[in-house]
DNA sequence: AAAAAAAGCTACCAATTAGTAAAAGGTTGT
DNA sequence: ACAACCTTTTACTAATTGGTAGCTTTTTTT
């Protein structure tokens, strides 16, 4: 049990020092972006030195990639627990609302967004590029099913709307909207999933 | 005159340069970023060399400073030269279109949604935001009329509707519908405006 | 043709930053 | 107490990049 106790707190403190690394490169990248954070930063946030930080992670685009990698962890697990019962249209809206909730509280990088050299980067990654495809084939299944209900327009194609809805959760509408319009967080959320579902001209009444 | 004609003609090729070097940058800035972008990058796609470059603009932050202004100027005179019987909700819809070609056209750079400190760097120019302030004036006179005709829902705050149409010329979804759809400009201009004015769930019959 | 102005080029400086080596200091288990 | 291991610190390398100095070459003007 020596053996047995000592490897797995090991192993803990580890992953505990990674957990707190990881959240500290969230937190930057949402911040400052891919090119502004620089290690040293990562490092401070996380308060270990940046040689440890390369025990965890071997460069920085691992780094940023493991970090989008939870984050979509993050969605799908979101999608899992959702209830079953809801509607095709409430599930979509469920999970724009997490995930405005994530990047209000200063945990959402939009790297895939940002440039074509990060996002080259990231699709180096067969990690992150499967979860993507799992993530973006469930959801074009859930589009379908609101389209079948008549719950979301049959007149664009899926993968339009897909982009569409993706693109809400880096919509800079978001950083106006606190930075100048010094709007709530409820208030945020409230307009997007409206601006998303019904638009400027408004009209949808669900 | 030949004192005249010799300083016109100078200034003409110093500004016909500066024209090269602002597109240039624009060019740059739309597919690196301001932070991928170097100065060296700009000095070769305008054909000049760096000591050359700097004797036009005296920093990369004024450079880049420069080129939106211009770009806000064209914007500003698109809005001039719109035909003044048309609705509100078209004139708003035909600046948008003009937007979303330029950006198709590998001219539109999003600098103000890019990064904090890009954005600090812009607000810093009192030519810069007189323009946006100027423009966003004039889009919210434009957006309280649609409104008053009833083209615009009235339950949402007038600047949240601009930021939300502000967002629509550097949505991402536009790079996805052109990267990952294979849609035309036509086509992808056309989703665009459907999906700013009726959103997702659609219902708009304008 | 001569003179003057401008642009180009090479080379450089200073600062930043990804990533590493190696010694110094703690901590843990034995 | 001892020994193995891990972290930290310091210091470093190599590459990039914003910005500049100074000399050379071309072009333009007279």
């Amino acid at each position: 049990m020596s053996i047995f106790s000592k490897l797995s707190f090991k192993d803990q403190a580890f992953k505990l020092r990674e957990q707190a690394v990881l959240d500290a490169t969230t937190k930057l990248l949402a911040s400052k972006g891919f090119d502004l954070m620089t290690m040293d930063d990562v490092a401070g946030e996380a308060g270990i030195s940046k040689p440890s930080l390369y025990k965890h992670f071997k460069s920085k685009e691992e780094l940023a990639t493991e970090v989008m990698i939870r984050l979509l962890d993050g969605a799908l697990a979101f999608l899992e627990a959702q209830d079953g019962a809801l509607s095709a249209r409430a599930r979509l809206a469920g999970l724009l609302e997490w995930a405005l909730r994530v990047r209000l509280e200063g945990g959402l990088p939009f790297l895939p967004s940002s440039s074509p050299q990060v996002r080259e980067m990231l699709t180096k990654s067969l990690r992150y590029v499967s979860r993507v495809y799992k993530l973006h084939k469930l959801l074009a299944g859930i589009v379908d099913a609101a389209k079948q209900a008549g719950e979301l327009r049959a007149d664009l194609p899926t993968d339009v709307l897909l982009y569409a809805y993706y693109s809400r959760t880096c919509d800079p509408a978001v950083d106006y909207m606190q930075l100048y319009g010094r709007y709530s967080t409820e208030q945020i959320v409230a307009h997007m999933l409206a601006m998303t579902f019904d638009g400027m001209a408004g009209s949808g009444q669900h």
